[in-house]
DNA sequence: ATGCGTTGTGACGGGATTGTCACGGGCTTG
DNA sequence: CAAGCCCGTGACAATCCCGTCACAACGCAT
C-alpha cells in the first residue's frame, strides 16, 4: 500500500485531497501542517509520494522542497507541489522538476488523481512479485501485459486491474459492487454498463480463453479456468 | 446468528434499518441512542457489526468511532458509518477506513444490506467454506452451482437460496412461512404459488434426485436424501 | 492543433429469471 | 363417497440483468 504525505496548513485542502485519494485506492495517508513536520515525516516514514503546498507558515514550501532534495533519504521521493494560480508558477517552472509535478490551486480532484497515479506508477512500477501465474495465464504487473499460449497480450490499465482482481482469487465470485469499488472507486451502487463493457473487452482479448471469465448472474463475475 | 448494533438517535432510522435487516436474514439487533450507550453495548455484547450514525447528541459519532478503535475489546469490530450527504463525507474518508465502510443518508435499503453482508462475510469467515456437501450433493456458494452425480447443474439465485436453506438442515421440515420469509423476505403469510413453482423447478433440475425434496403437506418442505 | 488510444456512457435488444394465475388431481376429513 | 383443502403443473407476462454497440470525453503524444 503506497504511503502519501500531505503537507498543507489548511485543513480543508488536506481533507479534500484525502477524500479523493481514498475514493480511488487504498493509500496510507500522513498529514503534516508545518514544513518541519513535513521534513520529519518524510525522513521517518519514507512515503512514496509527497503532496506539498508551497504556501506554508514559518518555513516556505520551496525551502522544504530544497531540503527534501538535498537529503539522500528523501532525494528520490516524487513531489507534487500546490501553488496559487499565477503566483509562484513561474518560480516553479524555473526549477528542474525532474520526476516531480505541480498543480495550481484551485485544482480539480481528477487532475490531482491523475498526477498521483502517474507519479506512483512511474517511480513504483512493481509492487511485490510482479508476475502472477495461474495455469496458462501469466500476468506481468510491471508491463501490464498478459502472456497466454505463448503470445503476449497488451492490456490497458483498467483491464489489467480488473483481470488481476479476479485472477488473484480464482474460483471466487467477485460481486459487481466490489469490483466497481476496487477498480473504479465507486462507493455507491450506481447503474452503469462500464463494468460489463470492460469485461467484454477483456474476454475479447483473452480469445478462446474468454470463457474463463464466468458471469454469475445477479452477483458478479468469477475467474475460473475453463 | 450475527449480532448487529445500531447507533442512531432517530427512531425512524433505527426502525428502517431494523426492518430491512430482518427482511433478509436473522440477525440479533441491539439499538443504542447515545454514544455512551453505544460504547457500553459494544463492549458488553461484542456485536459482529456496528452501524453508527455520526450525527449524535452529546457525544459525536466520530468520537465514538475513535473510542471503539482504541479499546482492544472493540478494536476489530467492523463499522458502517452513516453521514448526511456531503457534510461529513470528507472527514470520514480521511480516516483510515480499514475494514470499515460508510454510507451517505439518504441511503437505499439495498445498498445497506449489501454492505452489511459484505462486511459480515469478509470478517466472519465462518461462511468460509463456500462448498456445502451432503451425500452426493455439493453446493458451491460462490458459483451458485450444484454438483451432483459428476455433472454440474446451474441454479438461479432464488433456487440456490431455497435449496441451500433446506439442505443446511437435512431432515428438518421448513415451514412454508419460514421459507417465504427467508428467501423472499415476505413477512406476511400471503397466498401464493411462488414457492411451489420454485420447488418444482428445483426438483426438475435435481433430476432423479428430485424426490429428495419431500413435501410435508400442510406444513412445508423437507430435504431428505432418498 | 491533430490524431490516437483509452475510458465511460447511454440506448438497445435479447435472453434468463421470476411471480402469478388457472386448472386439475390427490389427499384428508367427515 | 363427497367436499374441501392443498399442492403440482404448465403457460404466460413482467421484469431484471447482461452483452453489445456506437459515440463522446478525456488524456497524451506528435
Amino acid at each position: 500500500m503506497p504511503t502519501i504525505l500531505i503537507v498543507d496548513d489548511e485543513e480543508d485542502i488536506r481533507e479534500l485531497i484525502a477524500v479523493n485519494l481514498m475514493r480511488e485506492e487504498d493509500y496510507k495517508l500522513i498529514e503534516a501542517v508545518t514544513g518541519l513536520e513535513a521534513l520529519h515525516f518524510a525522513r521517518s516514514s519514507k512515503p512514496d509520494l509527497i503532496i506539498l503546498d508551497l504556501m506554508l507558515p514559518e518555513m516556505d514550501g520551496l525551502t522544504v522542497y530544497r531540503n527534501l532534495r538535498e537529503d539522500p533519504r528523501t532525494k528520490t521521493i516524487p513531489v507534487i507541489m500546490l501553488t496559487a494560480r499565477g503566483r509562484l508558477e513561474e518560480k516553479i517552472t524555473g526549477l528542474e522538476l525532474g520526476a516531480d509535478d505541480y498543480l495550481s490551486k484551485p485544482f480539480s480532484p481528477k487532475e490531482l488523481m491523475l498526477r498521483v497515479r502517474n507519479l506512483l506508477r512511474r517511480t513504483n512500477p512493481l509492487q511485490g512479485s510482479s508476475v502472477v501465474e495461474i495455469g496458462p495465464f501469466s500476468l506481468d504487473k510491471s508491463a501490464l501485459k498478459l502472456h497466454l499460449d505463448g503470445s503476449s497480450i497488451e492490456l490497458t490499465a483498467t483491464e489489467f486491474k480488473l483481470l488481476l482482481l479476479m485472477i488473484e482469487s480464482p474460483g471466487i465470485t467477485q460481486e459487481r459492487g466490489d469490483l466497481l469499488k476496487r477498480v473504479w472507486g465507486y462507493n455507491d451502487l450506481i447503474q452503469t454498463r462500464t463494468l460489463d463493457t470492460h469485461i467484454k473487452r477483456l474476454r475479447e482479448k483473452l480469445g478462446n480463453h474468454g470463457n474463463s471469465i464466468e458471469t454469475v448472474r445477479g452477483v458478479g463475475y468469477r475467474f475460473q479456468e475453463a
